[in-house]
DNA sequence: CTGAAGTTTCAGAAAATACTGAAAATAACG
DNA sequence: CGTTATTTTCAGTATTTTCTGAAACTTCAG
């Protein structure tokens, strides 16, 4: 019955796996954090390299990039000399913990670049440069309002988040 | 003059293929919906072509893609036997495409699976199986709250949308 | 029909990304 | 210290993804 358990974990990971990819997340990474959530005590590297049957150097790397996203924690057991890593297993605080990294590398950079085009299009005249700043303006005042609401939801508790999500559905 | 408008496009078309390729979607793919929202009027695959200095083959896959999405529209113009693309232009629309998307692409998929993982550890005895499907379970019921949120926001106009964020921010 | 204009397909090439494995570095223990 | 366990790094390799370019196909005007 024990080997029933790993099959679905397997089948866990391999999903997650897939679904991080879609997502611009290394396929590895999610199927790391995707074993931790399965395991209720946080684990070894050996284990999550047997697990996933993956390179020291490649789980090494996945494990320090989910640490930067505060997607796992490292865990010291006294008497044991070995890391052990336990997974953010409550999907609310995954999500925000990935706004928030989102809004960091992506959502913040682009608005910077639409102000420098706006910026760089004054002065330019013609329809053809008039109509492309305008949509530039559009694109900004979108994303900056994406912005604003994803700082507002990586700030955000569980509760607070479910109460908005109420309110819309 | 006009130099100068071909830069700024340039510098937007470069940036938004970078932020597309972060989503998941291929770099080419943004930058052709980058480079046809700059464009009031639509444009032709080899116009697409020289503007992004990319083969034939490349700009007719992302077009067609770019087509399926709903990001672009087919246009015929009378008297030419040239295919014209056209951008959808509104930041809201294009959110509400992509959305509706990816939700059919990824988040249906998933809560399949991880039901199916849900049902397939129902009748597996002890503590890590229990813990496991607990684990499951939190994160259907997140995927499910998504999925609805996902639903609600691609058949919604924009003004649903805004007052809704107005509520949040 | 015929042929020019335009579109679609796809095998192979190129580029981007991820992974391995082993060596170097670090930390803990006696 | 010296020894051993563990972590970290990274050059080279493998894999995945994307792109090219040319041939096949379609459409349309004469």
């Amino acid at each position: 019955m024990v080997a029933k358990l790993e099959q679905v974990r397997d089948e866990f990971i391999t999903e997650w796996g897939a679904l991080g990819s879609a997502w611009g997340v290394n396929r590895t990474m999610a199927q790391i954090h995707a074993y931790l959530m399965s395991c209720p005590e946080a684990q070894t590297t050996d284990e999550i390299m047997e697990s996933l049957e993956i390179s020291r150097g490649n789980a090494h790397s996945n494990i320090k990039e989910l640490i930067s996203w505060g997607m796992i924690k490292k865990v010291l057991k006294k008497g044991e000399r070995k890391e052990f890593f336990l997974a953010e297993k409550d999907p609310w605080k995954i999500f925000c913990l990935v706004a928030k990294e989102r809004k960091k590398r992506e959502v913040e950079p682009i608005i910077g670049i639409l102000n420098n085009c706006i910026a760089d299009l004054k002065g330019v005249k013609g329809k053809e440069a008039d109509d492309f700043q305008k949509q530039l303006k559009d694109l900004t005042e979108f994303v900056e309002m994406g912005d604003r609401v994803m700082e507002k939801i990586s700030r955000s508790e569980k509760n607070i988040l479910f109460k908005w999500l109420l309110k819309i559905l």
